[in-house]
DNA sequence: TTATAAACAGGACGATCACCCTGTTTTGGA
DNA sequence: TCCAAAACAGGGTGATCGTCCTGTTTATAA
């Protein structure tokens, strides 16, 4: 009996501990903002470096490539970004339709607070990747993919639960997603955010000419803002 | 009485009659092309002269700068191409809701046919330059504010002959084009023209419910391909 | 014809880009 | 303690970018 038996769990290779700044972090932090701000082409790794304070040595050695950097913000922090200001909110929501409801307002209410639009990040990259480069498409693809399965998941849900009727659940996510981005898209081109209250508004009444069926009354307004879409 | 007068109205300045081949027309052609196949920052000055055949001095001579050529085909090509793809389809359609529908149709027969999605080219260059340059951004701007007006004018006149009531006209304008804009984001990103499909069948879902009113059969679907939209 | 300016041609220029390469320091396992 | 590999530092490299600049041709007005 070695003692080697007690040392084996350790075998794990020799990584952080180090790295006491987190300079990978704060890498993918600088990124994501340059991305959302100017997009992938415009931000040179040159301005990235400057940001983030770091060295052309340490930023390739963590991404090797331009590309991978980009695969590693749509990964790490475009999907955890919609996963945190659509996905979890529409999950924890009364409804599919009130989720939705709820997420557009709270993203209107947002953009108004800080007074200029950078648009979906999701979105923003999809325009610009997504005929660049076949890997950073599917990535992005995915996202749009798990985004539109998460609504329409509640969509059934709502189905059984006996709050919803006569909904195609794929139709309705990919509506829902259709109508926020491209409202973004105009908020963003208006510098505006009431392309957002337009939508919702025409949203809600499409809902409403739907709703004789539903004996829900009006379904209460949770006060719910997000924290994405930081200023620089 | 000298000879003139006859000679005062030629006192136009020299200009085109050279031009045997249309070289501007021919740089418009490559760069609004190459601008929504691979984006206004990833085609070069260099691949535009390339492809459209002509040296650098003569398309420095009527574009002196890359943006000045980013804004003469978003003003004469970009907006011409949302005036034929959606305007006047709208225009000459049954109703507003009825042209909407046909565009929608058609946009997304045209991609079935191609095989492939290059996106909406308002929306592309929106995404990449609205953040980039304020001029570029308000000739964007006021793309999609025409859009929108005249489908908001459609629903007007619409209501007056009593084909429809009780719609926003302006929240109905942005609605549609947003999803429209949505939709052509995730056709582009999954290179696949269901998402237009799907909006199309969640707005005809959501227009029946509110058809208890209209006396309207279905209404009868015209045959409108569009020809936008070609390969390169 | 002659003068003038527009319409091109095409090379040159400085800036910037993403990436590479050679060192140096740090770390974790033996 | 020793060593191999990871984690950086930082200047260099070739390519490419948008723009400029100097000529040459062409068309129009006088």
């Amino acid at each position: 009996m070695s003692a080697e038996i007690d040392n084996r769990p350790r075998r794990a290779r020799a990584k952080r501990i180090n790295d006491p700044e987190g300079m990978r972090r704060k890498v993918l932090d600088v990124a994501e903002a340059a991305f959302q701000a100017r997009g992938y082409h415009a931000s040179s790794l040159g301005d990235l470096m400057a940001a983030a304070g770091v060295s052309s040595g340490a930023l390739h050695h963590h991404f090797p490539t331009k590309k991978a950097l980009a695969l590693a913000v749509i990964d790490e922090r475009v999907a955890a970004a919609v996963e945190d200001t659509w996905i979890a909110p529409v999950r924890q929501a009364a409804s599919a339709r009130e989720g939705v409801r709820q997420v557009f307002e709270a993203v209107a209410a947002e953009l108004e607070r800080q007074g200029f639009v950078r648009g979906c990040p999701l979105n923003n990259l999809a325009h610009e990747l997504s005929l660049a480069d076949p890997e950073l498409r599917l990535a992005l693809a995915n996202i749009f993919s798990t985004w539109r399965q998460a609504i329409a998941d509640r969509i059934v849900a709502d189905q059984r639960e006996g709050r919803e009727q006569g909904t195609d659940p794929r139709h309705f996510a990919m509506f829902a997603v259709a109508a926020y981005s491209g409202a973004m898209s105009m908020a963003k081109a208006a510098q505006d955010a009431r392309p957002l209250r337009d939508c919702l508004a025409a949203l809600e009444q499409s809902a409403s000419q739907a709703a004789s069926s539903e004996p829900e009354p009006v379904a209460r307004r949770r006060r719910r803002v997000l924290r994405r879409y930081s200023a620089s």
